[in-house]
Parts: C-alpha cells; structure tokens; sequence
DNA sequence: GTTTGTATTTTGAATACTCAAAATGAAAAT
DNA sequence: ATTTTCATTTTGAGTATTCAAAATACAAAC
C-alpha cells in the first residue's frame, strides 16, 4: 500500500506533466513539495525501487504506467471529494481543496463508489478538471489559457488552474468561475493586460500572471455532461 | 498537532476506562493496540512527555485532563462521521466502522462543524454510542449488558459494542438494533444461555458472549440500577 | 581549457513509529 | 526464603520521512 506522502508525490509528478514526453527535473518536483532538492531525490529513488517511476540521474523522472494508474487514482479521489463537499455539505468552491488533500488519503474505494453513484458519476469537479473514470481515463478537452486567445474571442471559463484559495475567492467575487461566459474585448502587450468581460458585468482588467491561472475553452461546441 | 497515532492511543486509552480512578496496565494497552508491550511502553512515554497522559511505570496509564479532551475530540469526530454515513450516505451502520476510523484522522474542524448542523447536532451515533458535544461534553446514560439483567426485564437496546461487523451484521439481521424494544424472556445459568425476544418477533437464544456485547438501559422510567 | 555557477546527489543526523529479544521487577508458588 | 512465573521495561535495530550541509557533475563564461 502506498504511504499518502507517496501518493501526494505521485499525484504532483503527474500534474505537472501533461506532456508525455518530457522528464521532470528534481529541482522541480522538490519545489512542488516544498522539501528541499536531497529529499526529492531519496523520494524518487524510492518510488523507482516500488515501480511507480523511471529515474535518470541528474536529468529527472517520469511516471510508469503503474505510476499513472495510482496518480489517476488519488486524482480521482481529490475531485470527486472536492465536488460532494460542494454538492452535499455545502462549502464554498474556494475552500474545498485543502479538506479533499487530507480526505483523499483517508476514504475506501467502497465509499467513493458511494459518493460517485450519489453524485451521478460525474465528470467534472467544482473547479471545471476533469474526474478520471473509476477505470483511469481522464479526459483532456482542448482548454487553453486566457492569455494565449486573440482579442475578441469568446470563450467559457473551463477552470481555474491555481488551486490558492486568495485567488479563487478573488475570482469567485468577479464571476470568473467555470462554466461562466467571457468576451476577451481587447489586449495590450506593452501593459501586459487583458481587458475582459464576464456574463454581462462590468469590464475588468486582468495581468498575465492572473490570465495565466484562468483557462478556457469554446463554448459553442457541445459539451459532455456538466458538473456544478 | 497530534499524530493520527497519537489520537488512536489516547481514544483508545479513553474508551477502555470509563472509571476515573483506575490506571490502565500497559499490557492491555498494547493488546488493544495491537502492538508489543515494549511498543505501548515506548509510546506512554512519549504521551506522558507532551502532557497527554500519566504513567506510573509497572503500574499503569491514566489520561490527564489535556488528554481526556483530545480523546472527546476524537471520539466526537468518529461517532458524527459514522451517523453521516449512515443517514447521509446510506452506509450500512454495521459497516461504517472502520471507515470512520481512518476519516476521523482527516477530518477538519470546519467540515465537521458543518456535518454536525446537517444531521440537527445530533446526539447519539448508528450504534447508540452517545456523540460529545462540541464543548467536549459526553452525556453517560445508565445502560447496562443484557447478560446482568433480570428474567422478565423488558429493556430498550442502547448499543451493540462489539465493532466487528460479522456480529454486527448477525444483530441487524435478527432486529438487535439500537433502539429496539426487548423482552428478556428467560435466563439459563446452566445452559450458559438467555432467551430474547426482539419486538414482536420469533424468541432468539444468545448466548452469555452475545449478550455482553448488547447494552440495553430502562426503556420507560422504571428504574433499574445503573452502569458506568 | 580553466574557472565559475548552478543543479543535483550524497552523507549524516533527526523524528515518529515499530519489532524482537534480553533484562528486570514483583507477585505467586514452593 | 528461595524459586518460578509473568508483566513490564530496556536495548538495539529497521522503515519512512525529513533537513542541513558537503560533495559532485555539468553547462556557461571567460
């Protein structure tokens, strides 16, 4: 069985690697943890010896495929939890990811089938990211970050990437959650902003840094089946 | 912060010494504990150093008021997780154990403040075991096994104490729940044996092991004598 | 091609928990 | 009063996780 400070590794190597290909640096990943770079090595020199991971010395790691099952795994956990404390018991959005890093180390497979069937399976969690199935798939939809549209696109916030509860309340007061329409009306490269327009609000001004967290995707298309 | 083992010593520590004046011996500690004596020794130590018990080598463990607290906390965490999964998430209560074993480690303060309102505070778990109160007050009752009542006595259960879900699920199926109303139709001192009989069903024979494990207390005002 | 700088790894040590087995204390049996 | 027995404690060691700081490797700059 995998220790929870394991699974907290596993889980944060596989977010932060979308891209296949590529190996993490242990630099990285130490940050990530907040442990300092030494830590990070002994750690994934353990996660190789169990199978979970491939190390190359002094270049970085990458998950095996047993690696992204359990990351699929946990990740399902966290999103899943994340919603029925939403849905069910009522708490804000903002504030729910911290509570799902402790339960998702605490709650049985038997239960989270509960809490899935209770919340008819589905697909999405309060912050728009996807739910793997009970059988590991996750599905990517092609989301892109604010900042990287052209001026005048319209585009629903998918989610918001930056898990920090300050910038998800910010967000949260000026209607920028997931499923929320948006009109980008204009940019400017020199300011480094973005002017946008949420649902019928009033114009707000975005930085880059804030542009970056927000990501979203065309909305004109026909979606799978909603959460929230 | 307590560790989850810590939590675990001190509840358990707790629930095995209900008589305040007795020390508990470090043996059945580490029974309960599963662990070897030196282990329970080891860990008394460490709970003694940080205030939360009393040790008296080669006698025994007693809680200090710190560690009554923690124990309440604890044991309130536990029986308001298990009641939520029974009411809110439909779990059999004879199974919902030990799942509230390992979520009452991860459980935070706030989301158990927010459980608590949405089951009406309650006061009692699924198995008759009373709730502590926020304030850490816990409300004993004058219960008592079955096995040290009178033939003829006509009681109320007020809990199963056995945890282990076989004799739970063997309770539940022949009515012994808490709550239901019971007539001790006869005691056999020979045979080892009482006769039951569980609202109006068919009489049901247990024997002297079952019947201590089914807590049962006056179920009008007549007045029996008390346990605690 | 040597120096400098930065990322990474190694080493040594700490904390929390555990076990196995030897040592000790105290009560029970003789 | 001495021996036997049993519970308890001590000792030594192992796993999991972490840090601080020294050692090393490699790339960039000179």
């Amino acid at each position: 069985m995998a220790t929870s400070t394991v699974e907290n590794y596993i889980k944060r190597i596989f977010m932060d690697q979308p891209t296949g290909t590529g190996l993490m640096p242990l630099g990285r990943l130490a940050k990530i943890m907040n442990v300092v770079p030494g830590t990070a090595t002994t750690m994934v020199k353990t996660l190789s010896e169990s199978g979970l991971a491939r190390y190359r010395p002094r270049e970085g790691v990458r998950l095996t495929p047993a690696g992204e099952k359990l990351a699929l795994h946990v990740l399902r956990r966290h999103r899943l939890i994340e919603l029925f404390l939403v849905r069910v018991l009522g708490v804000d959005w903002s504030e729910v990811h911290p509570e799902a890093e402790e339960l998702e180390h605490a709650i049985s497979d038997k239960l989270l089938a509960r809490i899935d069937e209770l919340l008819g399976k589905p697909a999405f969690d309060p912050h728009g990211d996807p739910i793997p199935s009970a059988a590991g798939k996750l599905s990517r939809s092609r989301v892109q970050p604010l900042i990287a549209c052209n001026a005048g696109a319209r585009m629903r916030i998918a989610r918001i990437t930056d898990q920090d509860s300050r910038f998800l309340r910010y967000a949260n007061s000026h209607g920028l959650v997931p499923g929320a329409k948006l009109h980008l009306k204009d940019r400017d490269a020199q300011g480094d902003s973005i002017l946008v327009q949420v649902n019928g609000r009033k114009p707000l001004n975005l930085g880059s840094s804030a542009g970056a967290k927000i990501m979203v995707e065309p909305h004109a298309k026909a979606r799978t089946k909603r959460a929230t």
